[in-house]
RNA sequence: GCCCGGGUGGUGGAAUCAGGCAGACACAAGGGACUUAAAAUCCCUCGGAGGCAACUUCGUGCGGGUUCAAUUCCCGCCUCGGGCACCA
């Protein structure tokens, strides 16, 4: 290897060979002492970019360092395979969409290849290799890959299945009616911002509207939907579209009339409907009267355009007092209606719809952008700060924000109402179908509102080690809202078939909870120590809940693995799962496992991003292939890009330039060190004790920010602090190779969690036979701390910085330095007064008084005075540190005048050292009243 | 709407948990050294204003408050982002 031409793919590789052949990686039961750490499986649907392996990355360094400083380490990986993403992915094959064929052909797939991912099952195995092979080992992590597993797999379906069945058993699957995005084609249909299953529409919410049961002279119902049913004492007329031709359905024993589509809608959510073959055009409804439910009050039928067949019922209830599209509409229809105020809020006067709208100067119903921000400023103004007045009746002096659901119910109950669910937006299935909202009346869910189980759970959390702190406030309100989830789903996805309900399957957030659990048995699946069929619900009882006994002598081997590794120490993932996947995660394991078995930390980390924050996507650019940028950076540069570029709990934006950087200072550490070994040997004490204390001083740092998992800090200290540190000593011309290479050991084997391969490397440039990734990490030793020294440093800097702020605004080409530093007496009185401001009595009249009493001082009278008050402000604002530096006992001349070789190389100019104290001195510029410990006086000539 | 997190130099971001020198560390920029040249490397400057001696002064989205002391704590705003349940 070249000094200056360091081939890091050949290293990568290489080292990697050389770790996996010895399969260091795996996991072994050795010193009594594990931890246990994973990542949230990956879902297994594409290839992964740069952003993808932050998170990764920080596993691989958080189990290295732990293995380094005497743990078992287990450090598993899977794949989630269940669920739509791959038959999506499949389909896109099938599909020969361009895009993905493109990709595909771009990572070198082959046209055989391609045929094969037609069947999902394909992607899943092409894929689980791709991360393997491609991102993972060529990280140079240490997972233990005889571990792997995917969760359609025989064996853990058996374990899902297990999982269900103890659910079951403590009454935590419940059912009850759902409603669900469903295909009239293609059955039930995912509405995510993915758009796998749907063409359009993927950020849609169902929106929950209460239908209001107006009814016509003749009985018929006349649904008005609505988001605020609390208004509805407010209504002083209905708005129905005189041009659509209105249909009638039979509503459990209802006649209902709306629009067409929602006779559609309601046929998938409601029980009984009936379409009935008579129809009435908008126009011949207007002029008719109607009668308001609870109030009974009767309202005229009114022409408003605006009422939209597609949404909701298609009639529409108008408020005018407090919506403005009803108040314009009545403005424009030139009805003599007044407008019903229901609610007092301040701010607004007799009608806050009128007033928004003369606000803004609306005048029409066509100005619906401007209509829209009316609606949205009364109506928040009016649920935060509203209350309902006396024409509410029973309701009144109440909160907007607290009644609205209770109006809802109350109409509900008394069959004034009905609810309907509604999408915010079209949805448009892949098949171009519409994708309407499906009732299914009996729904599995897992029971998360069980309020014991939210409780333990909280109690539960409250004891874990969660990174960062401020997700540990989080969860508790987390898990008090998470309700109940829909556990199965109909339809053509992948995952374990539900054992209640024939034929169907167990979404994936579900079938996602305790599976690290699954990773003490799949390196026994794997190597066929057991068979799929023996795998029980006794097996998974005894050997997690140690119930029953072992119908075997292997149930007794992999139990008493299980006991040795599991709880899980960290569980790692990005911020995308703080409300989904930890809190099932930890309630789950709070409902199934013993005690002694939950689990002990969740570590969150933010994304990598483009610039701009935005979320990293191939057609903004910014998803850099893996592959090609292990090759372009090195993985080592990325490693330490991922580490240092950004705490862990911030968005990081992927910048290239950036971590060609780190592979520049990569580059550069390799040459520095290269140099080391050129220097002539050589010694000087002060400065060889410096460098001895502050290699201490660094590894106490790096071991505490490890600990705490500050990754961010313990990479600073190693890349950045630790390099500066070596760069000073060599600058003042350090040069004992004895202790260099000292140094230079204990930094490689600091670098090896974080740049396992610079650090293997380097380490055979040391003459080392072994693996640097098995050597223990360095320990903090005490006894190298020297404090002199490091105090000496630190006056060196100071008085060279100071010299040059003095060339600076003096702009003088300096012919001579003098330096000074401060004589005894002040020595004395400045300890004492930082020894008092230490016990919090310091007191400037009292410290001149007591310092006055010693004869020695007296005579200096004037001075002493001066001197105290000058440093008293300044005393004030030290630190604890700053204290010590000045407690610690150095002889600031000789430490000086040691290193004045240096100071005349640094300020390029002869240099003069004295002590105020010296009897023989030179001081024409009477500077020498200016200097105080630690910060001599300055002269320059 | 509900829950949560942000807002600090030209930029990414430290310090916020526990009030105590704001801007660590880096990037970009400018100046200098070295070099035939470039790259790399090294040195210096780098929030604003002022300053010919070891400084002064203003400054952490806005408005108040508590305190000897507030980026940090409290109250009220503005604003950006994330999540919200059958995507994982």
């Amino acid at each position: 290897m070249e000094e200056n031409n360091y081939d890091y793919v050949a290293v990568e590789q290489k080292w990697q060979d050389n770790w996996f052949e010895a399969n260091i990686n795996v996991a072994r039961r050795e010193k009594n002492k594990k931890f246990f750490i994973h990542f949230a499986y990956p879902g297994v649907s594409g290839y992964l970019h740069v952003g993808h392996m932050r998170g990764f990355t920080y596993c691989d360094v958080i189990a290295r360092y732990k293995r380094m400083t005497g743990y078992d380490v287990l450090f598993p990986a899977g794949f989630h395979a269940s669920g739509i993403p791959s038959v999506g992915f499949a389909k896109k094959v099938e599909r020969q969409d361009p895009d993905t064929i493109r990709l595909l052909k771009q990572n070198g797939c082959t046209p055989e290849c391609i045929k094969r991912l037609t069947d999902p099952i394909e992607v899943i195995n092409y894929f689980s290799k791709v991360y393997v092979d491609d991102y993972w080992k060529r990280f140079g992590f240490f997972i233990d890959y005889t571990r792997l597993m995917n969760t359609i797999s025989d064996g853990y379906k058996k374990f899902i299945q297990w999982q269900f069945h103890k659910l079951h058993d403590k009454k935590l699957l419940i059912q009850k009616p759902h409603y669900a995005p469903y295909c009239p084609n293609c059955g039930p249909v995912a509405v995510d911002k993915s758009e796998t299953d749907v063409s359009q529409g993927g950020s849609a919410e169902i929106l929950d509207f209460t239908v209001l049961k107006f009814t016509l002279n003749d009985g018929t119902i006349l649904p008005a939907a609505t988001l605020r049913p609390e208004t509805i004492f407010g209504v002083t007329n209905m708005w129905v579209n005189p041009t659509v031709e209105y249909h009638t359905a039979l509503v459990n024993s209802e006649t209902w009339i709306c629009s067409k589509e929602c006779i559609q809608k309601l046929s998938y959510q409601y029980d009984h409907v009936k379409p009935l073959d008579k129809t009435i055009i908008g126009k011949d409804l207007i002029g008719k009267t109607c009668i308001v439910p609870e109030t009974n009050r009767e309202v005229p039928i009114l022409a408003g355009v605006f009422a939209d067949p597609s949404v909701a019922t298609g009639i529409v209830m108008s408020v005018p007092a407090h919506a403005p599209y009803d108040w314009i509409a009545l403005v424009e229809s030139k009805e003599n209606i007044e407008a019903i105020k229901i609610i007092d809020v301040k701010g607004f006067g007799n009608n806050p719809a009128k007033e928004a709208c003369d606000q803004l100067g609306i005048k029409s119903q066509t100005e619906t952008e401007k209509l829209n921000e009316a609606t949205d400023l009364v109506y928040k103004k009016e649920f935060h700060t509203g209350v309902l007045n006396g024409k509410c009746g029973k309701y009144a002096g109440i909160k907007i924000s607290e009644i609205k659901d209770t109006v809802k119910n109350d109409l509900i109950q008394r069959n004034l109402a009905a609810t309907m669910k509604e999408f915010s937006e079209p949805v448009i299935c892949r098949c171009k179908e519409n994708v309407v909202i499906k009732q299914i009346p009996d729904q599995w869910f897992i029971k998360y509102s069980d309020a014991p189980l939210t409780q333990e759970s909280k109690d539960y959390a409250a004891t874990m080690n969660i990174y960062p702190p401020e997700y540990k406030d989080e969860l508790p309100k987390i898990l008090d809202w998470f309700g109940d989830r829909a556990a199965i789903r109909l339809g053509s996805w992948l995952g374990t078939e539900f054992p209640y309900k024939k034929d169907w399957i167990i979404e994936p957030i579900s079938d996602s909870t305790l599976y690290p659990a699954y990773y003490v048995i799949s390196s026994y699946v794997n190597q066929k120590k057991i068979a799929i069929p023996d795998m029980t619900d006794a097996f998974f009882d005894y050997v997690f809940l140690g119930i029953g006994s072992p119908k075997d002598k292997i149930w007794q081997t992999i139990k008493s693995d299980f006991d040795y590794w599991y709880p899980v120490d960290i569980n790692l993932g990005g911020k995308e799962h703080k409300t989904v996947h930890f809190p099932v995660y930890i309630m789950n394991h709070v409902a199934i496992m013993p005690e002694q078995k939950r689990p002990q930390g969740i570590f969150v980390h933010w994304w990598v991003t483009q610039k701009g924050k935005e979320k990293i996507s191939k057609s903004k650019g910014g998803a850099e292939p893996i592959v090609e940028a292990a090759v372009t950076y090195g993985v080592d540069a990325m490693r330490l890009y991922y580490l240092h570029i950004g705490s862990p709990f911030v968005d990081i934006e992927w910048d290239p330039e950036t971590v060609l950087k780190y592979k520049n200072r990569i580059i550069n550490i390799w040459r520095l060190v290269g140099q080391i070994a050129l220097l002539k040997d050589g010694k000087q004490e002060n400065l060889d004790n410096w460098l001895k204390s502050s290699l201490q001083r660094r590894i106490k740092k790096i071991l505490t920010a490890f600990e705490a998992l500050d990754l961010r800090v313990a990479s600073n200290e190693i890349y950045f602090e630790l390099q500066k540190d070596l760069q000073w000593y060599l600058k003042r011309g350090g040069a004992n190779q004895k202790l260099l290479h000292h140094f230079v050991r204990s930094w490689i084997v600091l670098m090896t969690p974080i740049t396992p391969h610079l650090a293997e490397e380097f380490w055979i440039t040391q003459g080392q036979k072994q693996f640097v990734s098995n050597e223990p990490y360095p320990e903090f030793n005490s006894k190298d701390i020297s404090e002199k020294d490091e105090v000496g440093e630190y006056l060196l800097n100071r008085v060279i910085d100071d010299t040059i702020e003095i060339m600076n605004v003096t702009k003088i080409a300096p012919k001579k330095i003098c330096i000074y530093t401060s004589p005894a007496w002040k020595q004395k009185i400045f300890r004492k007064a930082i020894a008092s401001a230490a016990g919090n009595n310091f007191n400037v009249g009292s410290l001149i008084k007591e310092t006055l009493v010693d004869p020695a001082m007296k005579s200096l009278g004037q001075q002493v005075s001066q001197f105290v008050a000058k440093i008293a402000p300044e005393i004030k604002t030290y630190s604890e540190i700053d204290r010590a530096r000045f407690m610690i006992p150095l002889d600031e001349k000789k430490h000086l005048s040691d290193a004045k070789t240096y100071l005349t190389d640094a300020l390029h100019c002869p240099v003069e050292i004295y002590s105020a104290d010296d009897a023989d001195l030179n001081d024409p510029a009477k500077k020498i009243k200016f200097a105080t410990p630690l910060r001599p006086a300055i002269y320059i000539e």
